[in-house]
DNA sequence: CGATAGATTGAGTAGGGTCAAAGTTTGTGG
DNA sequence: CCACAAACTTTGACCCTACTCAATCTATCG
């Protein structure tokens, strides 16, 4: 993943004017201390609106393609897939979404909910019927801006995957896709010593455009380059000796591959 | 005041939705008669809130990318393109906008804007600020569900060139492509028999993650093929005689290519 | 009317898809 | 607890699509 930080440090924080857009770019910053942001917000949503909390296992539903909008949901604990079912029956790793993550923006538009989602592993779900909400952000303008920055942060994610769809090659769009997930972790507050990629190849590869065959090899390949290494038994735990190292092999690509305007 | 609006809302039927859901659900219906509903937007939107109207020409640019955000834009007509500018230097396409469409959201979570925005073609943009639309909104819940509509269609958009992106090869990619043009012309209820792409093959190959050259050959082949044909003079019009043919031509594409889950 | 940006087309190449054959986990039932 | 099955993963060989490089052609604007 391309790291903006630098770009958020440059708009130096000491000179600005204007409340709102002082608060936005401190909710900018990522994670802070350990995804305090996100322990923030999690408070303010319950406090403010009636939340359904739900206990889910990998496997679980929560909403699915086609179903009438009703409720946004946001994530507590755990890890989701976006499965998005397009008409012939192919399915589609749409996103994925990690604590504090919201999920159904696209029912938002549509009327219905524009893809399923999916537990990856036991976790909580909270869902908020988005009438009720509406009527809270009038009252709430915390609560709106939140909810603004949340589907915001979906655009820029979501742009985000294209530029590194378009410019990477394998090994470094799988590479990118660890960092990713380790940065996703790492911005909550988790351990990222371990990670697990609770997902198969084939979810892996279709997630990032590609066949489960390639992000096999790519996987090999970046064991090979020692950027990260398999827990002795099975291959879905992952170490990363140095976050560093993966992150720019992840944008090494950049320069490699064409589609450049112009 | 606030409170009026919250209490439509909280007395909404509890069943499967209710009135707000239903108010979702007609939004949801794409264009209507001839963009009678982006009108309507617009309208609602100049009726509740100050905006600054700006006449654009092609080229001019309304914001820059790490500029600080402030204000939201509506395109009032015109044809603009978001680019977003990697830290390399590298430029990519990141979006197109029409008539009704907004940008800017992406700032919203960053804080600075995350893309230039620049015209295509003479147009009127309105700008809104954000710090105002936001009490706008929290008095007048029809403008907030418009802004939550703007940005959720948005995220479906993306998520459909990416999808669009991984399951099609070049040509039709290019078909796609050429259908979401005229498709979002008709949604907004202008003229499409002859259709203008103010864009070079290289923009366009950018924005479709291909090389000019394959963009040049795809066009070459949808002519030999009849699914479109150019003007006489110049390579930039385009006419399609049968929208249906192109459309599924833009998905036949969905077999040939791979990236099956399992 | 030249100059320059843009478009087309061709030839060659390589990255990643496809097909196929083992190998490894995980899970289930006896 | 073991054994077998099913699902997942790895690796190899081959091939095709789309990228690269390059030459030529076409528009547009001074």
């Amino acid at each position: 993943m391309v790291m903006h930080s630098s770009e958020v440090y440059a708009s130096s924080p000491a000179t600005h004017g204007g409340a709102l857009a002082a608060l936005a770019c401190a909710r900018a910053e990522k994670g802070g201390p350990s995804g305090q942001r996100i322990a923030d917000a999690l408070r303010l949503l319950g406090a403010s609106v009636d939340v359904q909390r739900r206990l889910v296992r990998a496997g679980d539903t929560v909403y699915q393609t086609g179903q009438r909008f009703s409720h946004l949901y946001i994530l507590n604990s755990g890890i989701f897939k976006l499965l998005s079912l397009s008409a012939d029956g192919r399915e589609q790793v749409a996103g994925l979404k990690f604590r504090g993550d919201w999920m159904g923006f696209a029912g938002i538009a549509k009327g219905f909910y524009a893809c399923d989602a999916v537990a990856m592993d036991t976790g909580e779900v909270w869902a908020v019927r988005y009438d009720t909400l509406l009527a809270a952000c009038a009252r709430q303008p915390e609560l709106m801006m939140l909810l603004h920055e949340a589907m915001s942060a979906e655009i820029v994610r979501e742009r985000e995957s294209m530029l590194s769809v378009f410019t990477l090659p394998a090994d470094a769009r799988v590479a990118d896709f660890i960092s990713y997930w380790a940065d996703s972790l790492a911005s909550r507050g988790l351990r990222t010593d371990q990670i697990t990629l609770c997902m198969t190849r084939a979810e892996i590869g279709n997630y990032l455009g590609l066949t489960l065959e390639t992000v096999s090899r790519a996987l090999s390949k970046l064991v090979r380059e020692r950027l990260i290494s398999f827990a002795q038994k099975g291959r879905r735990d992952i170490t990363i000796p140095d976050m560093g190292l993966l992150r720019s092999y992840a944008q090494r690509g950049q320069t490699a591959a064409g589609h450049t305007l112009q």
